[in-house]
DNA sequence: ACGAAAATTTAGATCGATCTAAATGCTGCG
DNA sequence: CGCAGCATTTAGATCGATCTAAATTTTCGT
């Protein structure tokens, strides 16, 4: 086991490092095609692998002559940078990792732009990983960020999810925000829409057009959205001393659901008594547009005979017709905010939890009825008619 | 520069390395904090680090037995694979780059969708990249994608990318697949909806109607999908030896550059002539949104008194009153298959260049007025009126 | 039971960066 | 002139995996 132990493992490495500092064979990016390395840099501006290393990093130690000499080496043979390497020894990836319950919303095609946009003038890259509303996937794309060594997260959890499951997920061991939806028991950093005064905000509203037996519809999921909006309906009602009128689940949060949650609620309050709701809170707006369907089916119009409102404002809103009266939950500010805090985080991983919410905006439409009720038909040509949504 | 050469740059490396196979303290995940390293492992099952790396890699070489011995242990240990450094060695990160123009659409969260799904189940990661129109941004993006190494890159390319952006960017040096969007002179493998056969569709489904004079509208910009759409609705117009109606250029493709042009269109052909076009097609939903605007603000209703098609099948087409007539693109579908696709050209990089063309589906609604045109309001109560949109 | 072939395991170099501690160069001061 | 003190630069170990070639063990035919 001593004696005949001689060098193992070259793959023609003379050919790769005979090449002498002086005469390169010409000033081509990439000579011989394989890919150009720091030291290949050191070699040809005439020092250390070390100094080289503090130039990339823009460190105050290297002298300023010394500092052009090797951009310029860099820049004539084409040298990019390998972040892997890097990684593995300094431990710091720039990379994070954005989890999202479900990537397939107006939502949060808006949300991730606005992380990717922070990130971005960071130098950071975000990992993208769908959990599809699945505790499974979401498990295995933490996983699988984990061993990418992402620096951070920022997660949209799935519904369901659990203080534990986060905590198994590596969120509890590495800077972590939760953006859009709580998860109660997991002291993680926050950002998310104020869910609870938007909707406080649009039950007042409809107090205010004069409404007095509110219904609301969607809900049923153990997210923590539903809990606030919930909170800030009631709210609204009991600062008015007003009883809430029907709260009708749905089963899930989509268009279908919210119709036919509206559709079985609507067929059993007319057969029954006739006593129908003026207005209905729905969920989102997606769940309104539904609601908005079932109405119609029943002949009944919304914003005239039924005001309906929903959450979030997203871009179908002012095209529906009527347009649907909502407020805006920012998905890009929410985005940004969620990635700014996490840079922080990364940054100072002691400093104490924060949590960002990001105020709403009452946006009004035609189907809360607002201005005009009874004679305006509501579904053709409403009053305020510009085009909208477009630059957003 | 020979004598004093003692061991450097030790950081306790006695304490780390000093746990003994046997005598573990407890078996509690990340005994000290640190994290479990490959080594940790091979010492807990008394293997060498190399057989540890094979089990990893499910290298059939290991006995059955071994390999449940390094199953145990990585369990027991809770170890986390670190790629970073299997990267380095390897140089295959399992990450692929995906790099949109824009992400903010509709269809960029199917298609993200469709590849995150193939990708997760080949154990793959996509770092995601807005390049937001721009063509800097689009060239930082895919610096940095190199940079952390990725295995390959699908690109949506931003508009006015010409190919020796993408030459110069890596796409030519590493596998790429282009989706969406061709770039012309770039012989990268394609995967895309057949705008063209889509456009001859829906065209084709105007003359049937009865249409003889059909504009377009939307267009200008210099991507590959305008020519295509373009090259589509002249076919079938050449079919049935007709002239092509007015092509209205359109300043972005959104709903409010839609709405503009369309709207000074009608103003200039109902003030000159007043002989405007029966139909209009146009460059997708979108575009379709704001000249219906247009159209309605002139007392035209779409549907009725002009026809009105799309491109794309967006969830809002279904939600418009009138809901619109178009075709789908299935961004999920052509994500699957981009996705599908880089990994063949990884796994083979020198197979021959692939093209994977999706064909469309014609969605005939209310807008081209099918089915009956003058009679129905075409606004109110369409006939087919079931929920849709929901689950998709 | 022996040696060849097959199966399995392993030592140690290696990937390309960063890190530490030390070496070197350069001032200016007594 | 010698040396403290500062500014710069550098050698070589290191991060945690994989890879190659060789070592070791097992199987098997005769």
């Amino acid at each position: 086991m001593e004696g005949a132990k001689g060098p193992q493992g070259r793959r023609l490495p003379a050919a790769r490092d005979a090449a002498e500092p002086a005469d390169l064979p010409d000033e081509a990016p990439l000579a011989g095609g394989l890919r150009v390395r720091l030291k290949d840099v050191a070699v040809h501006a005439g020092v250390s692998r070390a100094t080289v290393s503090l130039v990339l990093r823009k460190s105050p130690l290297v002298k300023a002559e010394t500092r052009a000499k090797v951009e310029e080496a860099m820049a004539g043979l084409g040298y990019v940078y390998n972040r892997s390497a890097a990684n593995l020894r300094s431990g710091a990836s720039r990379t994070v990792g954005l989890v999202l319950c479900e990537i397939i919303t107006p939502n949060f095609a808006q949300f991730t732009a606005g992380i990717d946009e922070v990130l971005g003038t960071e130098g950071y890259m975000a990992f993208i990983g769908n959990a599809a509303e699945d505790a499974t996937r979401q498990r295995e794309v933490l996983l699988r960020m984990q061993e990418h060594g992402v620096d951070g997260l920022v997660v949209v959890a799935s519904e369901n999810t659990r203080a534990d499951a986060l905590e198994e997920g590596a969120c509890a061991r590495m800077p972590c925000v939760l953006a859009q939806r709580r998860v109660e028991g997991f002291p993680a950093d926050y950002v998310g829409p104020d869910y609870g005064a938007g909707m406080e905000l649009i039950t007042e509203h409809l107090i205010s057009l004069g409404h007095r037996n509110i219904a609301f519809i969607g809900g049923v999921r153990r997210i923590a959205p539903l809990t606030e909006r919930m909170a800030g309906f009631h709210r609204a009602l009991r600062r008015h001393k007003l009883k809430s009128g029907p709260v009708v689940p749905c089963a899930v949060i989509d268009r279908s659901s919210g119709y036919a949650a509206a559709r079985e609620f609507l067929a059993r309050e007319l057969l029954a008594k006739g006593d129908i709701p003026s207005a209905i809170v729905c969920y989102n707006d997606v769940v309104a547009f539904g609601v908005m369907l079932a109405l119609d089916e029943h002949g009944l119009v919304p914003g005239r005979d039924v005001a309906v409102v929903g959450c979030d404002d997203v871009d179908e809103a002012g095209l529906h017709r009527p347009a649907l009266t909502t407020f805006t939950t920012d998905p890009r500010v929410v985005g940004r905010e969620a990635a700014r805090l996490l840079l922080r985080r990364i940054a100072h991983p002691e400093r104490p939890r924060e949590e960002i919410i990001v105020p709403p905006r009452l946006v009004i439409r035609q189907s809360c009825g607002a201005g005009k009720a009874a004679d305006t038909p509501a579904v053709r040509r409403p009053p305020a008619h510009r085009p909208t949504g477009g630059a957003r």
